[in-house]
Order: structure tokens, then C-alpha cells, then sequence
DNA sequence: TTGTCGGCGATTCGCCGACAA
DNA sequence: TTGTCGGCGAATCGCCGACAA
């Protein structure tokens, strides 16, 4: 084995072979619950569409862990703004006067992967139209399960960024060594200078081959030949990351990532590919005034901000009290791809743009960043942020009573506080949700599992007396930067202070008695935001800064470094794993094979302490909100859950033994599991809802 | 001057100077006449918006001469068909159901000029929302006249095929003498080695520098330094072709236009960029049923047929009769970007996809090449070609009395005979034009112009007492490949030989007696139509094969070259006209001012008695019919006639003085002029609107 | 463990006329 | 007029350990 192979020509390995990739099969198969959430890829691969079919675990790999793809069929909401945003150019002011509101709820109708045919950028194609209809409100906006997609089918990945020397033409690409031995062939090392040839496909199909050596004192893998034919075509420079991915058949494939096209690159990055042929501003605006279907083209490492988003994200975002002076974290990726926490202080709260956009929630957070040196956007939108106290759990906590508590509050039609009469149009379709309500299947008629309608019960009931309390109040209070604190005193008379929302649900109720299912399209959503306010989520997201010492190193969150790894849970790191690949995958489908619940059941409670630990606010939601989760078939199984309480101590020492250099990829199971599922990650809501279980335990 | 500059820090000269052009300004100040046609070029250039504002003239001298733009605000046919023959995937199946019709009147929202960032590749997108509306329908599918842009705002270009030597890493660039002669700025050729450096500007505003120099025995041009860097970065292979244009500011342009993406490259060339993000089928399809606007990426060089096209070529096709046996010729652009003829035999009528475009005549002839050899597609529309005789001008006049009888024909509803009814809803429209009737504003009421409505009065009165000629029905006889011969004895009956079309037209006038408007949308296009019919204008164009051989050398169309020139036609080629360059634009503009009609009258009978030979069928045109000109505002000028009327001479000079290897561009002034007008170039309709008079003096 | 460097062949680059075509 | 070639310096490529970090 380990032939050498001359590869000395290397330039007309170009041959371009446009081959059409199904999504690999085991995608295909996630986990047998009642839904199969399964995969966002575009549709049916059609014959002789060669620029549809990326691979879809080299997509996901290239697009980062902070991406959150629509999941086709999904309720959504866009920000023109947002979109222009990343278009770089404004809307056309005039249509101001049609009253494009700054968001949009939409249907995604598809959602199409691509990559770039130039740089390998990997963008998406999502076809949106305008909500427009009743009813199907239910399938609320769950986002593709990246995390799902990756266990399931990504065995071994690593992730570079290039250094000078990798990208030098004085030599080639030195290749970490737990990545070769974790992706590449086993070498011979009997000989003195093993080596081999690698071919790997990139995201077009395209291969690429590389020579393999094994060598140097000390001794390191390298890529030699080849490599630099690889770095020129793909004008690879210094900073940006490559990404070599075995996929389950064996097969290697290659992806990029290039540098300064990072979300965190802040305020004023040059976009590298401005041609990205978007919807043009005139079409978009066409098609929201007339309801059409409209396409956008989204690119997930581009974008600063994202403009689509699902719609519980952003209920959610409506749900909580910012205001001035409060404290805040946010997730973001950093150029080595690695999730961080990046904390601030809110000092502002008003619109970008006032005259364009006015009301709108888009970046209306202006920001100051604990760090100073950070060059990050000074405004962030609600939803990109997650609050914290000072890291008291006490005052998270208050929090999480806070929004208990709002269940018994009567609620009704709340305005924003917008001047261009923006949210009447959505308070206009109220008669639509009452005939849904009438229906009354909403809470029930896709629940397939049993035994769980006692709460559900109560909380429909709940539900029927208090239907209204959509679309909440934003404690914006006009546009300028006033600080709440007056208007929490309002709020404290009833018990919940910290903001002047409930006082806008007060003051809806007032103004709204004769129309108790005033907005009825964001009130369906009601039930599920109280079942998730109830959870005391946020409370123990903010003390997750304490978990994530234990068990995991939380070091791992901060460390620099350049390489990124990922491996399926089951199996420890080991040079020897790539010989038995059969065993790896078939763990991998055990994982998602079998009774969800009881997977549940079986896992969660003696054997993982700490982890339980860890996890047991998410576990709480779950319980409550598991009956709605079964309420949505296309919500999807997270195999994560199963999968980090499986094997724990083989992330560790996996961890571990690449010290600062070598990482779970961003969304695996170390740091990634905990961090990934507090914000934006798709799948937090998933795993929320269905760990069930321990809420009677932890909440009682 | 001719400083020499030391250029091997090509790697740095990369800086991305994303700079935001405005359109030349020469370009916005048209010809005055009533009409402002200028520009397609986007929309005002948004600040911050780079990306939408490429080079005009580079734009279209990369795309090519046989591109032709939609106008902004123009009436278009659209086949879904054709975009998505283009974005190689066809639209889902399912929609068929929805009755989308083979072809789609749509008004053309916008336009936009774009390059792709990793090619250069130029597209253009198009935004389009389907014609629903009555009125306004005067303004009709005008293409923009991208002869007058070229000519307008592009005094010196040239296009020259890399060689295997040009790309080699051998050595540098050969220019062509008087390419470098004309583009360039002089050297001092009293030096022994003169050179300098040149900076010229790519399609995304990025700057390239190259040494240029005068050495060798015999002396030449060539670019060295800074050209491999180029090549590199561009991945110019041998084969493409560069472009080099010097703009109105002096400023240097620079342009590609790779091989392997012509039209003319056939049937089953893999398309290089299949990532144009193009709008998804399904986008596509709901706009179309619900009538919404949508917008198409369309790039000319890689569209093997446009599928976008001016309504008016849309219905000259429709009212032709074409029928197996019949031959034709076709305009094609060779791999060197000139233009040729292909000629051919119609030897099959029927549809492409009988299941999900019945009746579309999208490629619905199937043709036999008479080369052999060529690989193009078997399959044409009919639009695409021109009927031709055996090159005898008695059937070509035959035809033109044809269609001049029409007039005088009573003529009703057409249906196309297609299964599924989609004429149908052609036809349910007919309420709509009986509107517009009423108005009669169509040919009256954008008429600025005394003296000239004789004619249309008479027209009007026509098409008040047969308006209905509109959908012209076509010679396929269900999808078989009939020929028409037994068919045409009933319309010989009345003098109108070569096909049934007038029996239908019969037909619909027996079965819709009571409803004379029927059809009306395309009806009222039905006075246009037969305005056209008159000119004998088919004729002129076939009995130029002969003219073509005097006084300008035929050899030009159909000798190899890798090299085209452009130049503004008031200049004779000199090495010295770099320097001057004032006057020329001066000159240039003068061309476009003043009164259109004084231009025609004044210089076409006397001076030039040759080019009085070759193109008197188009001065007669641009005499009589003015008048119709001005009938649309949106018209816009076509200073190509006045132009090659104004210097035949230097062009003459120029084309001989090149042999074969150098050639004025494509749309220019020598073979150019007469060929482009005859079916493809946009302004051809002007011309052929124009020429109503010249019927009495040729078809008498 | 891996980024960078010096060393050094070997290769290629790229500028130049000499030829034809 | 210009495409290709041989000639040829010079520059770069690219493989290799030697070092640290």
C-alpha cells in the first residue's frame, strides 16, 4: 500500500466531472421518532442539474456551525432590511410608500444549497412567499437541524485555517496530526517515508490530488504535490481555512472557507462576491406588496446578520424586555470557525433607519462591546443576543418566574409602537386565526404520542381564555435611548418588573377587550412561547457559564486556535478507526434507530451526573413543550441529545489530548453541545422539547 | 512619457478598487430626437451599490453583437421553456397543470448589467412581470440599440483570441498593430525599445498593469510584464479572447470573453457557470400563474437561444408562415465574435416537449444545416432565422407581396391548434382590447408628427374593420412535420400562396363573427404587424446576399480571425487620433444631435454613390418611415444609418487595410451594418418600421 | 505538535530575437 | 503582420530537515 504516485500533473486533474450527488443515504435516515426531521437539501436531485447537489455534509461543514437554514415548508420571518443590508444596496426609498413592513412572515417554499462556482462560497437559495394564508401556522419555524445532518453523516472532519507557510509556494500544507490520522488513510509507517496519494472532491465535484508524506524530524503529515496547484486554482490565501471531511463512504472531500468573509468581521468588510445575483430590491418589494413568492439568496458566511429567521426565534426575541443598560451575550464564529461568547451592554434602543424602516427591530439594538478592541457591528438585533444578568443566577432566575407567571396574565391584541401602521396590517387579519381556534386542531390533532395532555390540556385552556398575547411590545419606547427603569416601576406593582412590557400587554388588554384573538397568525405560536417561558431556559443558559467548567474544559472556548475537528461521538480517536468504518456507521445509525422516548428515558437520569447537571433546565422545557413538539411532524429529531450523554468521556479525552490546537468542530459535542443549543443553533428547540422527562423532577 | 515601470509586483496590484461608475456620460445623451432611448445600464447608480454598475460599453462589447437587451419598461415574449433549457433543469412537471403557457407576455420592470466576480462572465438580469394590464402597449418591445451605445460612448476597442503564445507562460501578450495603434497611447518610437505601462480596468473596476512594448525584428507589440498575472488570475486559457477599450476618458478597459460559452458552440456544450443563480422554476412558476413580477438571469454568451425577445420579433415570427421544405438562414456569432450566416432547411415542424409545452414554438423547427459539420442545435425557433430562398430575389418578393395583400384580408381570431388550451386564455382576454380599441389611442396618440398619418389612417381604418389578425396561427398542423403544400391551395384561392395560415385566419373570422375583438392583447399589435408587412422589408434583406459583395469585400464574413476592432466611423485609423481625441468625441456627440429627419435627408442620396448601392433599402426605410419612428417614444435613435452613412470610405480603408485578420467589431459600420439589421439587432424593427414607403417603389 | 526557515536542486518564468506563415 | 520557437538568465518552485514555539 501507500503507492506513491507521481502527481506531477497536477494540471489536468481539472477535469471537471459535474457529478450529481444525491444527498449521502444516511442522511436520509435520521432518527425514527414521530417526525422525520431529515434534511434540507434540495429537492430531489433532478437529473442534469449538476449545480444543485452539493454535498450536503460539505456544505453544512463550509457554512459554519452558526448557520441555521429555514427548513422548507416553515413559517419565517424576513427583514427586507437585513436583505438589503447584505445586498448592499438600500431599497429603493419610494417604496417606503407601499408600506413594506421591516418584517415579513413567509412560508419557505424550498430551500436550495449551492456553492459558488468561482470561490466555493456556499450560499443558499431560499424561495419565500409572504404568509398570506391561514391556517398550517403550527409548523412553526424550525430550522434545519445542521447539527442533526452532521452526526448523522459526517464521520471525520477537520478544518485549517492556512497558515503562511501552507499557503506559501515554498512548501506545502502541513496537516495536523490527529486530523490526517483521523481522516485520511492509515500510511504504512514501517517505511521510512510513508506516503500516498489523497484525492478529494471539493464542493463542485471536482477532485483534487494530493501526495501525502509522512515525514521531517520531528515527524509530521504533509501534503506536497499538488497542493499548490489546489492553493492557486482556489486562490487560496494566508487566513482562509480548508476543510477535509471523510464522508461514511469513505470518500474525501474537500471544502473552503475563506477568511474575511466571517459574520465577526464586522461592520464595514467588503463583501468579496457582490454578484451573488439576489433577488433585485424592485422584485423583492413587487413580490412582498403583491404577495408573491420570491426568491433570496442567502449567504451564511457573508451576511453579518441573518435576515431569515425562524419565526419562534423571533417571537421569542419579542417575548423578552430589553432595555437600556442591560447586559447581554452573543454568540459568533470566529475566524477559525470556533463558537465564542462575545458580551456587551445594551445603550441604545432605536431604528437604523427612521425614515426607511421605522419600527423595525432590525439592529435596533445599538451596543457597546465589552471588549473594546472587538469590530463588531454596533447594533444587533433582538434576536442575536441572548441577556445576562452578571452572571447572577438569581437574577436569571427572577427572569424565568417572570415569564411563568405571564400565563395567567390576561393578554390581548399588543401593539408596536410603530408610526407607520405596520402591525395593523397583521392586527387585520385577526378573523383569520379565529377560525383557526375554531378548528381547534392546532393543539391537537398531530399529537400521535399519548400520555402527555395533562399540562397540554391546562395550557390549551390557558390558551382559549388568553389567546391574544402575540406580538408583543418592545420596550423601544419611540426611538430614542431612554432607559426603562421608570416604566418597570409599573410593572413591579403587579410582580414583574425589569421592563414595561407587561405594561403594553396591560395596556392591549384595554384598548383590545371586544377582540380577545386580535392577531391571530403570531397567536398560535402563544401556547409554545409560554411553554418555552416557562422553562426557566434563560436562566440556565446564563449559568451555563459556570457549567461549562464542569465537565468539559471550558478553556476550549477561548483558546486560539487554527484546526477544528470533528468525530462522531461513538468512537474514541484513534489512528485505527478508519479501518473499521462499518462498525462507526452502524453505531451511528443505532443512535438514531430505536424509540426516541425511550432513548429519553433510558439516558437521562442515573448514569451522567454531571451532565444532567449541565442540561437539566433545557430537560425541563422539554417536558412541558413535548407535546408540542409532536405537534409538528416536520420538527425532526436532534440525535445529539442521545449522542453527548453517550459518550462523554471520549469527547474529553479527545479534547484533551489535542490540548489548544485541536477542537470538536463547532456544533459536536464538547463545548459545542452545550453552546450550540442556547441560541441559534436549530436544534436547541428540538432538544428542548423533547427531554421532557426530568421537568417534574426539576421543577416541581 | 513612455516610462518604463517596473511591474513584478503584479501580486499586490490586486487591491480591489470596487470603484462605483457611473454610466459614461456621453451615453445618457442619446440622438435628440422626440425619443430618449439611451440606456438599459441600471437604474441610477446606487451609492454603495458597486456591483451594479459595470462598464457600459465593456458590458456590451463582452457580450457580444448578438446581444440584444430588453429595453426597460418594453413589452416581452417570454418562454419558460428556453430559461429553463438555459439553467439546465426543467420546470417541475406538476406545473404543467397550471397552465403556463409556452410563451408569456411580460413588461420588462427592469434591467440590469452585471459580471460575475469569478469570470467575468456578463449577464444581465432581467425583471419581469407578466403583461396583464391593458394599455401602453404602444410602447412595444424596443430592444436596446446596442449599435448606438457601442457607437455613442466606445471610440477604440479590440477583441483578439489568445493564441497558445498569448497564454503560455513562454512569453507575454502579442497585440495586433493597429490594436495597439488605435487603443493605446502612442510610444516614442524614436526610442529603440519604447514602452510604457498601461493600466486597464477589468469589468469589477479592478486595476491591471502591464508593460507594454515595441521590440523584436520586425518590431510588434507586446505585453509583458504584468500580462502572465493577468492570465493567471483570469485563467485565460488559449482560446479566449481579451478585449481591450479605450474608453471616451482615455481610460483603459479591459474585458474577457471566454471560449466555450458562444451560442454558437451547439447543442450540449456544459454550461461553465451553472451557479447564476438564476430564479428557481418554482419562482418562476408562481409568478407566471399569479402574474407577479419575477427576474431572470440572463447571460447572452451562454444561452444557446434567447428566451427573452422583443414582442414585436415574437410576432414577425408569428406572422410568417414557415413550413418544411423551406430554406432559411440564421445570424450566428463565430468562436472570433463576428458574425456569420448558417444557412439551412426546415425539415420538421412540432414541438420540443409535446407533454409539457404543447404548442410552444420555442425550437419548434426542426432544421437540417446545410455545413454539415456544424454542431449546432438541429432545433431553432422561428424567430431565430429569416426565410430565404435559393438565394433568388423572385421568392423573396413573392413573399413580400404576400404579406402586403394581407392587408386587404379580413382576419380574426387565430387559434394555434394546441391541445391543452392555453390559447385559451389568450383568447379570454379578448375583453381587454375592446377597451383599448375604443381609446384608439394606440396609433394615434403618441404621434408628435405632422404629415404622416395618410398611411395610418388608412391602417386604422383597417384594423377597426379586422382587428383581430393577432395570434397568427403557425404552419405545425398538430406536431407532426406536415408539409403545407395542400394547405396553401385554399389561400391561393385569394391570392395568398405558401401556407394556411390565412385559412385559419378565416376560420377565426367564421367562428367569431360576433366578437371582433377577440384576442385582443396581441391584437393590438395587429396595425404594427401589418405596417411591417408592407415594407417589403424581407426582400431587401435577401437580395443583400448580393450587395454584400460590393463595394465592401464579402471575405470579411467568413475569413478567420482572431481579431475584431472597433472604431467610431467618423475616424479614420491613424495612429494620431489617440492624441486628438476632443474632436472625435465632439464629433461623435455632434452625431447624435440635431434633428434626426435632417441627418436622413441630408446624407443619403448624393455623396456616396456605393454605399448609396448597398444600402439604399435601408435609407429608404429611414426616410419614409420616420414618422412611424416618432410613433414610439421609446424607440429610441438609431444613429447607426446617419453614421455608416457618414464615413464609408475609412471603414472601407479600415477593413482592407486589416486583410483577415483584423475586423471592425461585430456591430460596427462595415459588414455589420447590413447584417445586423436583419433579424436580430434591435434597432432592425426601427428601420423596418421606418420603411413603409419604400413598399410602392419595390412591391408594386 | 507544527510554523517558519535556510538550504538546495530542479523547474519554470519570462524576455529576447529568429524565423516563417 | 504575428504565431511559435530556441536561447538564456533569473526567478521561483517546491522538497527536505533544522529548529524552536
Amino acid at each position: 500500500m501507500a503507492g506513491l504516485i507521481d502527481l506531477n500533473t497536477t494540471e489536468d486533474d481539472e477535469t471537471p466531472s459535474y457529478g450529481s450527488y444525491a444527498a449521502s443515504p444516511s442522511s436520509s435516515s435520521s432518527h425514527s421518532g414521530t417526525s422525520t426531521a431529515s434534511v434540507s437539501a434540495s429537492a430531489p436531485v433532478v437529473p442534469g442539474s449538476s449545480s444543485n447537489s452539493v454535498c450536503l455534509e460539505l456544505w453544512h461543514a463550509c457554512a459554519g456551525s452558526m448557520i441555521s437554514l429555514p427548513k422548507k415548508g416553515t413559517l419565517v420571518v424576513y427583514f427586507p432590511q437585513g436583505h438589503s443590508e447584505q445586498q448592499l444596496h438600500d431599497f429603493p426609498l419610494s417604496n417606503n410608500n407601499n408600506s413594506i413592513p421591516p418584517h415579513v412572515f413567509c412560508r419557505v417554499l424550498d430551500v436550495k444549497l449551492h456553492a459558488e462556482e468561482g470561490s466555493d462560497e456556499v450560499y443558499c437559495q431560499v424561495l419565500l412567499v409572504p404568509e398570506n394564508e391561514e391556517g398550517d401556522i403550527e409548523a412553526d419555524g424550525e430550522e434545519e437541524d445542521t447539527d442533526a445532518v452532521m452526526k448523522a453523516t459526517t464521520p471525520h472532519m477537520f478544518c485549517k485555517t492556512l497558515t503562511a507557510s501552507d499557503t506559501s509556494t515554498h512548501g506545502g500544507f502541513s496537516v495536523p496530526r490527529r486530523a490526517a490520522e483521523d481522516c485520511f488513510p492509515p500510511l504504512d509507517y514501517s517505511q521510512q517515508r510513508p506516503s500516498q496519494e489523497l484525492v478529494a472532491k471539493d464542493l463542485h465535484g471536482r477532485e483534487w490530488k494530493f501526495r501525502h508524506i509522512y515525514r521531517g524530524q520531528p515527524r509530521r503529515h504533509l501534503l506536497t504535490t499538488g497542493w499548490s496547484a489546489f492553493v492557486n486554482k482556489k486562490q487560496l490565501v494566508s487566513g482562509d481555512a480548508v476543510l477535509f471531511l471523510r464522508g461514511a463512504d469513505g470518500e474525501l472531500r474537500l471544502g473552503i472557507r475563506r477568511a474575511g468573509q466571517l459574520k465577526s468581521d464586522g461592520k464595514f468588510s467588503v463583501l468579496p462576491h457582490q454578484q451573488l445575483n439576489h433577488s433585485t430590491p424592485v422584485e423583492v418589494i413587487n413580490a412582498l406588496s403583491s404577495r408573491c413568492a420570491f426568491s433570496v439568496h442567502y449567504n451564511p458566511r457573508v451576511s453579518s446578520s441573518d435576515f431569515i429567521i425562524p419565526v419562534h426565534k423571533f417571537l421569542k426575541s419579542l417575548d423578552y424586555s430589553y432595555s437600556v443598560g442591560m447586559r447581554f451575550r452573543m454568540r459568533f464564529e470566529t475566524e477559525d470557525a470556533a463558537d465564542r461568547r462575545i458580551t456587551g451592554l445594551i445603550i441604545g434602543i432605536n431604528d437604523v433607519d427612521p425614515v426607511r424602516w421605522p419600527g423595525s427591530k432590525w439592529r435596533c439594538l445599538l451596543v457597546r462591546w465589552d471588549d473594546l478592541e472587538t469590530t463588531r457591528h454596533n447594533r444587533v438585533s433582538p434576536w442575536e443576543i441572548e441577556p445576562s444578568g452578571s452572571a447572577s443566577t438569581a437574577s436569571s432566575l427572577m427572569t424565568a418566574g417572570l415569564k411563568r407567571s405571564k400565563i395567567g396574565l390576561p393578554s390581548a391584541q399588543l401593539e408596536f409602537p410603530v408610526p407607520n401602521g405596520i402591525s395593523t396590517s397583521d392586527f387585520g387579519e385577526s378573523l383569520r386565526f379565529q377560525k383557526v381556534l375554531q378548528g381547534q386542531e392546532i393543539l391537537g390533532v398531530n399529537n400521535p404520542v399519548n400520555g402527555i395532555n395533562a399540562q397540554c390540556h391546562q395550557l390549551s385552556e390557558l390558551r382559549r381564555c388568553y389567546p391574544g398575547t402575540t406580538y408583543p411590545g418592545f420596550t423601544t419606547a419611540g426611538h430614542g435611548t431612554i432607559p426603562q427603569v421608570s416604566s418597570d416601576a409599573s410593572c413591579n406593582g403587579i410582580g414583574f418588573g425589569e421592563s414595561f412590557r407587561f405594561q403594553k400587554v396591560l395596556q392591549g388588554q384595554e384598548i383590545l377587550p371586544s377582540q380577545p384573538y386580535g392577531n391571530g397568525r403570531l397567536g398560535a405560536f402563544d401556547g409554545y412561547q409560554m411553554l418555552r417561558s416557562r422553562n426557566g431556559w434563560s436562566a440556565h443558559m446564563n449559568s451555563n457559564s459556570s457549567h461549562l467548567h464542569a465537565p468539559f474544559p471550558s478553556g476550549q472556548l477561548s483558546s486560539p486556535s487554527s484546526v477544528l475537528m470533528f468525530q462522531q461521538a461513538f468512537n474514541p480517536v484513534s489512528n485505527s478507526d478508519y479501518s473499521n468504518k462499518a462498525n462507526q456507521v452502524k453505531g451511528g445509525k443505532a443512535l438514531q434507530r430505536g424509540s426516541y422516548a425511550s432513548e429519553v428515558d433510558g439516558g437521562t437520569n442515573a448514569s451522567f451526573p454531571s451532565y444532567e447537571t449541565t442540561f437539566h433546565g433545557k430537560a425541563q422545557e422539554g417536558k412541558n413543550s413535548f407535546t408540542f413538539l409532536n405537534l409538528h411532524d416536520q420538527l425532526g429529531g436532534s440525535p445529539r441529545s442521545p449522542d453527548s450523554r453517550s459518550e462523554p468521556r471520549g469527547s474529553q479525552e479527545l479534547v484533551s489530548s489535542c490540548k489548544s490546537n485541536c477542537r470538536v468542530f463547532g456544533f459536536s459535542l464538547t463545548e459545542g453541545a452545550p453552546v450550540a443549543s442556547e441560541e441559534t443553533d436549530p436544534s436547541t428547540v428540538t432538544f428542548q422539547l423533547n427531554s421532557g422527562p426530568s421537568f417534574t423532577r426539576h421543577c416541581q
